[in-house]
DNA sequence: TGAAATCTGGTCCGCCCGGTCCAATATCCG
DNA sequence: CGGATATTGGACCGGGCGGACCAGATTTCA
């Protein structure tokens, strides 16, 4: 409640919002790297989930005090939004490498690689750090719900793609089955049952493909 | 720190642990029904999640004071324990009813019906409590675990025994397939995703049934 | 009716939560 | 060098957390 002219740069100051790499005035440097402490941050989340993550889980393993996170992410909520956009880029990227790589392999070929990659049957009890957000926050943060939709859809979109039929509209709602597939193993997974019979169940769901 | 004899009822005393309903000696009666409080606590957790639900949520929802809820469930977490079992069991129970009833029917009729229940593609955003508990604290808690593994062997032998086919392995697989789609719908639901597109998208699955 | 047993509402506790504020420090520009 | 600008560490805040503890009300049994 003071009447000085407080700066409060986490809302309103033109700079330092949001990770900006640029400078825009001369002054101190950030003396940690953007990239790494975000993902230090995804990591955080992952493991433990968003409500069961508290600020000093946050900073600790970010390495920064307070003050620098608040200044860099403005809380808790940004901070996850950032990951979770993050996040999302990183893995529509390597799911798209999978998509359109192995062109010369036999019809499918690089749809069981994306399916297997989502699944990710070796993968720990961790699963998908968007689904689970979604599952723990999209009814009531529309903001991560927005992103997680736009998620499925591209995964969605990469799925249809990697179908080529001729018939767009089956494509279309296959692929939806298959991302739903995909993202159903990770519960299962999580829930221990081994990676082995998740890779079985996958298999045995091949008649997706040619119905 | 008194040093008189403390009772201590949640933890020791035979008696009044876990909502038994015998009477163990002469005393006041409980005041409330178990089932309705325990279904009262069950629509919360369901709502907001484990983390983001307070005791005064519970309490207040429950319509029952703090002692009375400790003496009823021990804590937070044995009242979530007990309602996953209640849910689990219902939603199983529900589930049997669907998967041996229409034994007319053309082949996979109860198998679909059962699909369309678990995705529920009508529901809200609400998903399914025991797949939102996994998601959420089945990696840090294992009794939550242990109760979602029971619960999805249950769904698979439940698709397994539908499936009837002569090769019980395949079956097995199938079964297992079809749960981590019905689960996968879910969070397809939860980021947005329209039900009737759901309900293509389960259509156009149908190839496990018929590989 | 009195003693024992149990339930109930309310209060209190220590701790940690997410978030704010400030003085000190470091850097850039002129 | 000196002033402007940012970042940093750490103290601080009100509030809510999960849980403990009573004193009183209510019931059963002897």
């Amino acid at each position: 409640m003071t009447t000085r002219p407080t700066q409060k740069p986490a809302a309103g100051s033109g700079c330092g919002k949001a990770h900006a790499k640029a400078q825009c005035g001369p002054g101190r440097p950030r003396g940690y790297d953007e990239h790494e402490v975000l993902s230090a941050a995804l990591q955080v989340f992952w493991r433990q989930g968003y409500e069961a993550t508290s600020l000093d889980d946050l900073t600790g393993a970010m390495g920064l005090s307070r003050s620098s996170f608040y200044a860099a992410f403005g809380s808790k909520q940004g901070v996850l939004i950032a990951a979770l956009k993050s996040y999302s880029q990183a893995a529509l990227s390597a799911l798209r490498d999978l998509s359109d790589g192995p062109a010369n392999g036999p019809e499918g070929t690089s749809v069981r690689a994306m399916l297997a990659a989502l699944a990710d049957p070796q993968g720990g009890p961790r699963g998908c750090l968007l689904v689970n957000c979604i599952t723990e926050l999209a009814p009531h943060e529309e903001e991560v719900a927005a992103i997680g939709r736009k998620h499925l859809q591209g995964v969605e979109d990469l799925f249809a793609a990697a179908l080529n039929r001729d018939d767009p509209d089956a494509a279309r709602d296959k692929a939806r089955a298959l991302s739903a597939l995909a993202i159903g193993t990770l519960t299962l997974r999580k829930s221990g049952l081994p990676p082995e019979q998740i890779s079985k169940a996958l298999e045995a769901a091949e008649g997706i493909l040619t119905s």
